[in-house]
DNA sequence: GAGCCCGATTGGATCGTTCAATTGAGAACG
DNA sequence: CGTTCTCAATTGAACGATCCAATCGGGCTC
């Protein structure tokens, strides 16, 4: 295989031909090959069909002419396009532009795999729906990767009503009847993963810095902390903070904690949150790992590049990505198919702030 | 338009249609609305051929039935797609994923009002040019964004010689006499915005780190403080350094100039080379922005997140986007076109880094 | 050697749209 | 009153692939 691709140069009757006139179509590889249409197009798509030397014959033909399918007529047959559609949300909060954006990475190499292009649009509030809307109708898509799928938001509802195909990365957490295919990561186990480690690490008070109440991702995320710390027999009693995902909070609800609860280790429902707890430390001449440990979620590239390097919780979007697509060929092999969810277990990535 | 849009409950009658049966096809629509197909195509692509009463009655089928041009039929006849195709490296160094990501995002949004739709695919090494020539033989899109224009990637040249359509970000460094349309974004100018504002703080002493000699766009970001320096007299020599883009290496080159020709800022070719800075002074127990000065370039998030907060010279990425989408429309609307390339001004984001 | 069967191959129809050429009605003109 | 001109609207033919039903050919059996 490497070798055999080595020793081409990158086939060259192909390139030959390619500056020259139009595209060449099945008819010509065809006429070239001294065969019929049909037996083309099943040199393509169905090789077993034809006799070894035919399809010899036929392929040298469509080397020689370079001939590549013509997408729009295949897709105006065949009522497929081979694209998925995958909304960009305009702003997200936080660093969830860069989690989303190495999903996407992830997504467009394992599509690629399964014969599939990503397809990006965009659109926000009503619009968005349009947008899905429109793709969906024109055939421009067959199906979709859904992205936000946080409390109240009426895209995957809308899509089931409308017998759209997709795959959601993330729970219905306002249904739990849902029955399409969703995957999701256990941000959960990936909390506790971290307070584990710290209670490895000897620490005993453990303080959470979490988001507000009514994100379901927060509370989840919470559980994991608290679950941990209960297993030990630990309390967890003024030790949990509550604010918005900003630099500023954290560095906020992180001081207030070190005065009134004085922990020893805090465990971030984000890296930005994480981040805000390095401020306070550095603001009070602390050491980050050494004085005083700190664990985010995302492992963003802050969490790299900040100084004694933060530890984070590592969400395995490449197999989030996998598992997605699997999905989708389910979902477009067997238009029937019942949908199920997919909870995958983050992991930790340990740097300087934890010692 | 505001308030027809609040006033409408999203179409109702073509939502009402939607969940049953196939698309209707422009023939359905004709039929509907009593007049021929061609009629009905014209409605959709030349409002203005048509008498007003006609048109009125044949927009009133299309939305009654919810009538979507199937794209597949209308890329076929027009061979057109109305898609870009933008390849997605595998991995970038630094931070240029999160610099591309956001130019990926402008880039999606600003097409969506070009009404083109953004195709991403993916590709690395020799393998990415068969990417980029299944896409444009098969038809699949229209025109490329081509985004690493790197001393010595043949993917230029190779769609220029193959009369693909393409604009790309990026100059072509290696070849002045390149006649294709490209963006870019003068990385020169942006270091000298970043060194002139260090000098009006009162620095005389400003050191530089950047990337190494063979790196163009890291000489061209290095003339820009070179510049400014000698503008007002002031040597370079001694001050400047050349690495490897990583926390590391910046961490090293600054420690090493701190040693022997004492400066008091940095100006440095990336947020990482900057942030390898911050480390040394974090060391050092030296005060970033009062003790020493410090910027970066791309103001990337961990600019924002990262303690006193970096100052950080930042890339005018929905502005390339919006030129990129400009050229794109020329060179499709006219294909002899004759490419010409723009040089875009970055701006600087002051933050505690830089006192 | 006739009959049969199975797999390879063929021609025609079709997907839904737009392009090119044409028709028809009505106005303007001599 | 007939001719020309204009404009709106229509008809038939593509675009390039795949699906379908029918046909061809070779090998096998009896």
């Amino acid at each position: 295989m490497g070798l055999d691709r080595l020793e081409r140069p990158e086939r060259p009757e192909r390139l030959a031909q390619r500056t020259l006139g139009p595209a060449p179509t099945l008819a010509d590889v065809a006429e070239r090959a001294g065969v019929s249409r049909q037996t083309v197009s099943n040199a393509v798509n169905n090789p077993d069909l034809l006799r070894p030397d035919t399809l010899l014959r036929v392929q040298e033909a469509i080397d020689e002419l370079g001939y590549v399918p013509n997408r729009a007529a295949r897709n105006l047959r065949t009522r497929a396009s081979h694209l998925v559609g995958l909304r960009l949300s305009p702003v997200l909060e936080g660093n969830a532009t860069a989690v989303m954006d190495r999903f996407v990475h992830s997504l467009v190499w394992t599509s690629r795999e399964a014969g599939y292009h990503v397809l990006l649009f965009s659109g926000e509030g009503p619009a968005a729906l349009d947008g899905y809307e429109d793709l969906l109708r024109s055939t421009a898509v067959d199906a979709f990767v859904v992205t936000d799928t946080y409390l109240g938001n009426p895209q995957a509802t809308w899509l089931r009503e409308r017998r759209a195909p997709f795959v959601a990365f993330g729970r219905p957490w306002d249904d739990p009847e849902a029955r399409h295919p969703w995957v999701d990561i256990d941000g959960s186990a990936g909390t506790e993963l971290a307070t584990r480690h710290l209670l490895d690490k000897g620490h005993t008070r453990i303080a959470w810095i979490g988001w507000r109440k009514d994100s379901r991702i927060g509370e989840d995320r919470r559980s994991g902390w608290s679950r941990a710390l209960h297993e030990r027999g630990l309390s967890t009693t003024g030790l949990a903070s509550r604010v918005e995902d900003t630099v500023g909070s954290g560095r906020e609800a992180s001081a207030v904690l070190l005065d009134e609860a004085r922990p020893s280790a805090f465990v971030c429902a984000s890296d930005t949150l994480a981040m805000g707890v390095l401020h306070t430390l550095a603001e009070r001449g602390l050491r980050p790992g050494v004085d005083v440990a700190v664990t985010g979620f995302d492992d963003s590239q802050v969490a790299q590049l900040v100084h004694p390097g933060l530890t984070s919780v590592r969400q395995p979007l490449e197999d989030v990505a996998i598992a997605v697509v699997r999905s989708l060929e389910d979902l477009l092999a067997t238009p029937s198919h019942i949908g199920e969810g997919l909870l995958l277990s983050p992991s930790l990535t340990v740097r300087g702030s934890t010692g």
